[in-house]
DNA sequence: ATCCCGAGGG
DNA sequence: CCCTCTGGAT
């Protein structure tokens, strides 16, 4: 491909939706908030099925308020940790009510107040509904970033800031959605299969079992 | 049977 | 640092 090619191959990319069953929940960005604030430790395809008629009805921190946690674990019992989330999200919209005038600060210190809602998910709404300039470093991108050596170090602060700096523009959201598609599907937190990455000379990561099974 | 995952608490 | 929460994946 041109380098022209190329920059009209990620742009339609980027104007795609990649999920239009959750489209209030990337359009809005209270439902967008609470949807990655539920997404941890399930599918996607869970919280996909568990938010479609939520989304329907509730699509404020007010409507929240008036489902309430009860009705509000009726729609989320098929996703894992339902209990802290719910009781985390029905917290959160009272906060919101009552200090923000219902709606979803563009705010880090703010964002990160709200319970349930940490580093990750505060960037992600950060970035998607506020148009920051913010990465989400997920469980993926980091062991990924770890292991390689790309981004070493514990600090998610430092890894994001290095991330930023020695990936380039513009391509970096595309770069990152790759980190972590490569940590879900290849540099797997277990069973890592070195085998087939890309990038394996590269790496300084060398698990005790890097080679294919035998039939498969 | 054990790990995943993000947030929070000890 | 450690642990807990949960359904799903392996």
């Amino acid at each position: 491909m041109t380098r022209a090619q190329i920059f009209e191959f990620y742009r339609r990319l980027a104007e795609a939706d990649p999920a239009p069953e959750t489209e209030l929940a990337w359009t809005n960005p209270y439902t967008l908030l609470v949807a990655v604030a539920l997404s941890a430790q399930a599918t996607d395809a869970g919280v996909n099925k568990a938010t479609r008629a939520l989304f329907e009805r509730v699509d404020s921190p007010a409507a929240m308020l008036a489902l309430g946690e009860e009705g509000l674990k009726a729609h989320i019992k098929t996703i894992g940790l339902f209990n802290t989330k719910a009781k985390n999200v029905i917290a959160a919209a009272r906060i919101l009510v009552e200090q923000h005038g219902g709606v979803v600060p563009r705010d880090r210190a703010a964002l990160e107040a709200l319970p349930g809602v940490g580093r990750k998910t505060a960037n992600v709404v950060l970035n998607i509904a506020f148009g920051e300039e913010t990465i989400a470093v997920d469980t993926h991108i980091f062991r990924v970033a770890n292991r390689t050596g790309l981004a070493p170090g514990k600090d998610v602060r430092a890894v994001e800031d290095r991330l930023v700096r020695v990936t380039p523009a513009p391509f970096r959201a595309h770069a990152h959605h790759w980190l972590i598609l490569h940590g879900r599907y290849v540099c797997k937190a277990r069973r890592p299969e070195c085998w087939r990455c890309p990038v394996a000379d590269l790496c300084r990561f060398k698990p005790k079992t890097p080679a294919p099974p035998a039939a498969g």
